[in-house]
DNA sequence: ATGTGC
């Protein structure tokens, strides 16, 4: 097994292979990144890529305080990944589109209880509580395609005749509004261990979590419902998050900005919409800062995709992939930036990651639908 | 990324 875990400077280094492509920007904002006050190490992820001041797909370990700009604003954004009864042979994109209708609105009166049940403390964004919201976030309606771990699969329930589904989303407007607080009073300084403002920040931080995953489970269950089906979760990781954690004995604060937890059982990693997505296993190495990729990593600056592609596709053909799947996404905009074509091929990141002893792969998956948005337009 | 700005 080659070790393609590449070492860049001290305390900084790259899950990467020769056929990764990783952006030169993004590998300037980990290397400015380990210069922060208590950086002890930090680790770019395949997908690494750029973000505003700090990288995408990485995980930062720093000791005596922690920075909140890390994670950003985003917090607690994750997958999940759900087992559903709907018969994929019986349910066609077409069906299911039809069939999903618009899910771009708040959750109706109907669904008081049930939110009620999760028991979130009032945030002032509970409107936001059942919808994907925009960027990269979706929601994917899958098959399994290949089977490399047949009896981990049996395990977990699933099997190829049954519709998966996987859930991208995060704390809306909730994660958005702690981080802009925070940077408002503190800008980019961090927090310093135990004061009372990491309390403060820790305690936002852990209710925008709540907050994320409730939020994917109430996308499922409503997705589920318009489908006539019903499902029940197998995974659900957030890759957006700080936590305490213990580096070769050190005690510290562990950041992950599009990074899965590695020490948190079964992980989804996503390609792009036109691409497979992959169940694995992760392999917990503290080499990796405990974390796997995310995804498939941007690959263009959202910007300049309408400008390549607008040329070459119509929105027509943005709609359908090259895996036979369907994209509803009616924000014109959105949908260039989120065409495959932006995005790194889900198999050079995996292979990375596999070349690297990171992963055991379990299972392909292929897309069928993928719902981001209906704009006005859907019923 | 965003109960979305000029």
């Amino acid at each position: 097994m080659g070790n393609s875990i590449q070492h860049l400077a001290e305390g900084v280094s790259l899950v990467a292979s020769a056929k990764t492509w990783v952006e030169g920007k993004a590998i300037q904002q980990l290397q400015q990144t380990a210069k922060l006050i208590g950086m002890r190490q930090v680790v770019g992820m395949p997908d690494l890529h750029p973000g505003r001041g700090y990288p995408v797909g990485a995980a930062f370990f720093s000791v005596g305080r922690f920075y909140p700009a890390l994670i950003g604003n985003d917090i607690g954004c994750g997958m999940s990944l759900w087992r559903t009864t709907l018969d994929r042979s019986k349910h066609p994109a077409e069906k299911l589109e039809k069939r999903l209708g618009n899910i771009d609105g708040p959750l109706d009166e109907d669904w008081r209880d049930s939110v009620a049940a999760l028991d979130l403390a009032a945030s002032g964004y509970e409107a936001s509580l059942g919808t994907i919201g925009g960027g990269n976030h979706f929601a994917e309606l899958q098959q399994l395609d290949e089977i490399y771990d047949s009896a981990a699969l049996q395990a977990l329930a699933l099997d190829k005749r049954q519709l998966l589904l996987l859930v991208h989303s995060g704390s809306r407007g909730l994660g958005q509004e702690i981080l802009r607080a925070h940077i408002e009073r503190f800008n980019h300084a961090g927090l310093v261990d135990d004061s009372a403002e990491a309390a403060e920040y820790l305690a936002q931080h852990a209710l925008a979590l709540r907050f994320a995953q409730a939020n994917r489970r109430l996308i499922a269950l409503r997705m589920l419902e318009r489908l006539r089906g019903e499902g029940a979760p197998v995974v659900d990781l957030d890759h957006n998050l700080l936590c305490r954690a213990s580096m070769s004995g050190t005690s510290g604060w562990l950041h992950r900005k599009g990074a899965t937890p590695a020490d948190a059982g079964l992980v989804v990693i996503p390609g792009s919409r036109g691409d497979h997505s992959y169940l694995v296993e992760p392999v917990a190495d503290e080499a990796s800062l405990l974390s796997l990729a995310h995804g498939a990593g941007r690959k263009w600056m959202r910007g300049e995709c309408k400008d390549r592609l607008s040329a070459r596709h119509t929105v027509q053909q943005l709609s359908r992939t090259a895996l036979g799947s369907r994209v509803v996404c009616h924000d014109k905009h959105l949908l260039y930036e989120e065409a495959p074509e932006a995005y790194k091929a889900i198999d050079s990141v995996i292979a990375a990651l596999q070349e690297a002893g990171l992963v055991r792969l379990l299972a392909r998956l292929k897309p069928v639908l993928t719902y981001k948005t209906c704009g006005e337009d859907c019923a």
